[in-house]
DNA sequence: AACGTAATTTGGAATAATTCTAATTATCAC
DNA sequence: GTGATAATTAGAATTATTCCAAATTACGTT
């Protein structure tokens, strides 16, 4: 597998947010960004690693680990966790929760109504004032969904 | 402070349901449960390690871990995530989310009804069965509620 | 094109929370 | 009381992640 054969996946979206931000953009960031997109399979930060490391031998956990968070810091990548497993990373910015499947340890998007959120926040006593709520499943997904 | 003064706050339900499940009741097992149940703060494992200390000095960490582990098993105790922190454990077995303020980091219950949480699992697209819904909002508290 | 400055990457050490292990001790049924 | 089994203990081990200081790279200016 060559370089020249795979399409640049990102919408460009990132080199500009990243300047939004006084950040540049270098191979790491893009490289594990496209890694996210090309496969949004919630992947751990291990998982990333072994994933950018043939493209970049010379790539170190580290790295990955400091270009995950800078692409959380940007909004173009959330940080999902689930009970103490390692953090996963997803670049599906919608609204959505998160299904975690007790059978085969995947994580799977579901897209959920803005209203149910706004719904969320409204059953809120008074002087509880939420900025982001998160909800995830935990059950057993008929064999292969999403 | 002496020991005297404080009432057995467990339900006495303790060593029936650690029976039901096969298990011994034991001093640090009693005194874990009460530790969670006469400060309902969501501690930590180190927290309630150093709740119990003075009451049990003997008391291990490894054994509130084990105590902490086996009341959940029990499903007297839930335990709570948030993001990469500690395990937190709550005694409060009705449905509820829980909120955390980020200016305090503390961690308040939100008591919910039971219908949210079956409309949320209703949203769920067909072949997706959940057992269990979490529901974790993030932002600021209007000083000391709870 | 070379330069200086600052951001980024790197490898390895350090940390934090939790789990594991092997030995000791406590509990319950008889 | 005694013995089989479960629970506790202290410390080592593990896992995921962060920290650190040094080396590299990129960017804007000449």
């Amino acid at each position: 597998m060559t370089t020249a054969t795979q399409p640049t996946r990102h919408p460009a979206g990132l080199a500009q947010k990243l300047a939004d931000s006084g950040l540049r953009s270098t191979p790491q960031r893009e490289l594990v960004y496209d890694v996210l997109l090309n496969k949004r399979d919630h992947p751990t930060a291990d998982e990333v690693f072994a994933r950018v490391k043939p493209e970049l031998p010379g790539i170190s956990l580290a790295t990955v680990y400091n270009c995950l968070e800078t692409l959380v810091q940007c909004d173009l990548v959330r940080a999902v966790n689930f009970e103490r497993g390692p953090t996963r990373y997803c670049p599906n910015l919608r609204p959505h929760a998160h299904f975690h499947d007790e059978v085969t340890g995947q994580t799977h998007d579901v897209d959920l109504p803005e209203t149910l959120f706004a719904q969320l926040k409204s059953e809120l006593p008074p002087g509880f004032n939420a900025n982001a709520v998160e909800i995830t499943f935990r059950g057993k997904a008929k064999s292969s969904a999403n």
